[in-house]
DNA sequence: GTGGTCTAGACCACT
DNA sequence: GTGGTCTAGACCACA
């Protein structure tokens, strides 16, 4: 688990955590069954409060990513990998819907987005 | 000037106004020297305090788009089209940085990207 | 009488008016006796609203550089070329005291904030 | 933090605020880390409401001298001694702008503005 | 009538 | 407890 957080971003820590987390799982670098630090533990290191990890950990959960076993710790789920990649393109299409409705509200066409995109990915 | 307002929107009441009237003023729908109501009417026929349209013409106005004039109004400010579409530009690749790095975390590549762009514009 | 106000300053356009003319009047370039246009005629080649130049008259009287004679006009008072330097070094001194408090704000020396004149003089 | 404000100014308060402290902090009098007092108290000890610290505030992190983090505080950025010199020059020229334009006005050569500089600082 | 500033108090999200 | 946002109403300078 490899994660970094800016406090100088407009997103929370905790979404922050959660998104880059469920990215890394749905990516395959975090594999089923893989055991997600402590909060306690983990909050030390990103040097965050225990609240916000616990946060990110529930939006997880909440998401079907993780098992929580209490008193045990919290594993990354088991799911196919088509599964996988249908949750990950929800997450990702849920994302582009908001997206481009920024780009229409400018009156850009399809082709002047992929242009900005191309200069800028 | 026509704008409409969600108070369950995630983005602050401010935010919308202003990301709605750069907009109309980006797209050429408000003409340079139009002069924008006056904050306390805005305020009355949106529903809103007056200091929360003063904020987003406060924005505006740092963004370049208006020109406040104490005691006269608020003016759209004179610019070329040249003008408009950097400005535009500006905009917009500021906020497609954010959905990128999204996008990139997922491990997408840019003709990825795009061709999901194709198909939810 | 040759001015320019601007609306993008921070100053109010009545003293635009005053300080422009008042400079005029202490450089010379305004003669004593010379007759100012009628407030309505000002205010119409100035683009500005009668009220505004009326203030900005009235402070040139307050001053003593201007005699109002009602239903005649607005004379440049007499003084001596004495009395010019005096009231001019007076209007400089009085707003250099409230630049160098600025500066000094900051820690400058008298020797950097000379520097930085050079630079932008 | 030790600051001053005047009711009686013909400045607004939220801009003594940030004067005041934006020079504090350009001359190093408090160092990068720190935390500024929280809004609300900040607010009370001054006599002022929140909303007017809230203004400062937001100035001094658009001028990049603070870094403002929701749930934590406000902290004095990061910056080298060369950083500090070009934000402290842009600051003091912005305003000696307008000020030399003042002098001209009345025929001030440099030389002349140097003397009286010397005389009055 | 217009914008500029300010107050006092409130609710919410985040830590 | 911190900042982020918002309200309702007020006074002032400017045009």
């Amino acid at each position: 688990m490899n994660v970094s957080i800016s406090n100088h971003s407009d997103k929370p820590i905790y979404q922050q955590l959660f998104e880059q987390i469920s990215a890394q799982i749905l990516k395959g670098e975090l594999a089923s069954g893989y055991c997600l630090p402590p909060i306690r533990q983990a909050a030390l290191e990103l040097g965050v409060s225990v609240i916000t990890v616990k946060k990110a950990w529930e939006e997880l959960e909440r998401s079907g990513l993780i098992d929580t076993v209490t008193g045990k710790g919290c594993f990354v789920a088991e799911f196919s990998s088509d599964e996988v990649r249908r949750i990950r393109d929800e997450m990702i299409l849920k994302q582009m819907e908001i997206d481009t409705l920024y780009y229409k509200s400018f009156g850009l066409t399809l082709d002047e987005v992929i242009e900005l995109l191309r200069k800028s990915y």
